[in-house]
DNA sequence: CAAGTGATGGCAGTTACTGACATAGAGGAT
DNA sequence: ATCCTCTATGTCAGTAACTGCCATCACTTG
């Protein structure tokens, strides 16, 4: 494991995955993780902007997905249908993954840490499907509201998908959210 | 300016406000806020438990008001009207700070810690709120999605305020911001 | 084979944050 | 008035995240 080894990132993100689960998130120290890599300190930092950011690197599928369907769609479906088509898109993308979800939650909900950073790459999100929203036509707020909707489908979705003893698939969940958010703003 | 002056905390905040308008938020030093105060470092980190909880000393008194008005609005009124009336309530602390808000909104938004903590605060707002809604008797989870959308549309509104060229109040904009929402949520 | 390029190592430095202990002042009991 | 207690503060040492600077190694290109 000397010098010039291939994927320098991939190794970084095992082994801060098999610390945080092993002994804890802030129990591991950077310097941990790059001797468990076989690198330093200092090339950890040249990958990764900070010590959180080892955990989010799934995130840019996400958005890529959520944009890639939402770009496919025809420009007549009404603004609530789009975001739900692409919503849907980006949970299939879970399929099959939810233990490892587990474990990558179990790690982010301990750290008041992780959590402001998986909020940011949230908003992020979020910020992305409004800006796309608006190229699409929709105009703002509506736009801004609309992504906001949709992303909090999803997210309230994701939680629940991560604990649901009938072991239903995350686009099932985020379709019937749908159908409640439908319900709870026309004010039953 | 000497030991046991009173409110070492407000002037905490005021010596961190007038650095971080002055000098940049991470070109001032804790040790620099603390001189300022007249107080020590160490101290600091006694009233604040992080440098940049010292800009969010009035994300508790949202959420007083929030759930303040919530708890005092009859039972028979539905969740959308619910939300729709305390986040009015909430808005209305923001009467005449417009200036301020903007200087704060300058400082959190050219630093993404802070960006960071600005959401989750939110969502701690946020899941107060679901909590307080699953107390009135509505289920989840359309507690929790009622919720993100009260607190979407008052901080999409938030930001317009900002920057409203009409000057309009933010309670007013907030007003607005729910028939928007449903408007998008009926499919129109 | 020489030069260039990109990824890495090494090292020193800054700063946020913590733990342990000492101390100063305020207020109350006697 | 004197003592006592309690709380806010000071002092100091230490850890760990993160950065800048420069050297070095391996691979590529001519």
């Amino acid at each position: 494991m000397s010098r010039w080894n291939p994927n320098a990132r991939g190794r970084l993100e095992q082994a801060a995955y098999e610390l945080f689960l092993a002994q804890g998130y802030d129990r591991t120290t950077v310097a941990d993780i790059a001797m468990r890599a076989g690198l330093t300190e200092r090339t950890f930092f040249r990958h990764y902007a900070d010590k959180r950011e080892v955990l989010f690197g799934g995130s840019a599928a996400l958005q890529d997905e959520l944009l890639g369907a939402l770009a496919g769609l025809p420009p007549a479906l009404s603004t609530i249908e789009a975001v739900r088509t692409a919503v849907e898109a980006m949970s299939s993308l879970m399929h099959g993954r939810r233990a490892l979800a587990r474990e990558r939650h179990l790690v982010v909900a301990a750290h008041a840490d992780l959590q402001e950073r998986e909020l940011i790459k949230r908003a992020t999100l979020t910020a992305a499907l409004a800006q796309a929203l608006q190229q699409r036509g929709v105009p703002d707020p509506a736009a801004s509201i609309a992504a906001d909707m949709g992303m909090a489908v999803f997210y309230v979705g994701f939680g629940h998908w991560l604990d649901d003893p009938a072991d239903r698939e995350l686009v099932e969940i985020v379709h019937e959210g749908f159908d409640q958010l439908k319900a709870v703003a026309s004010g039953t």
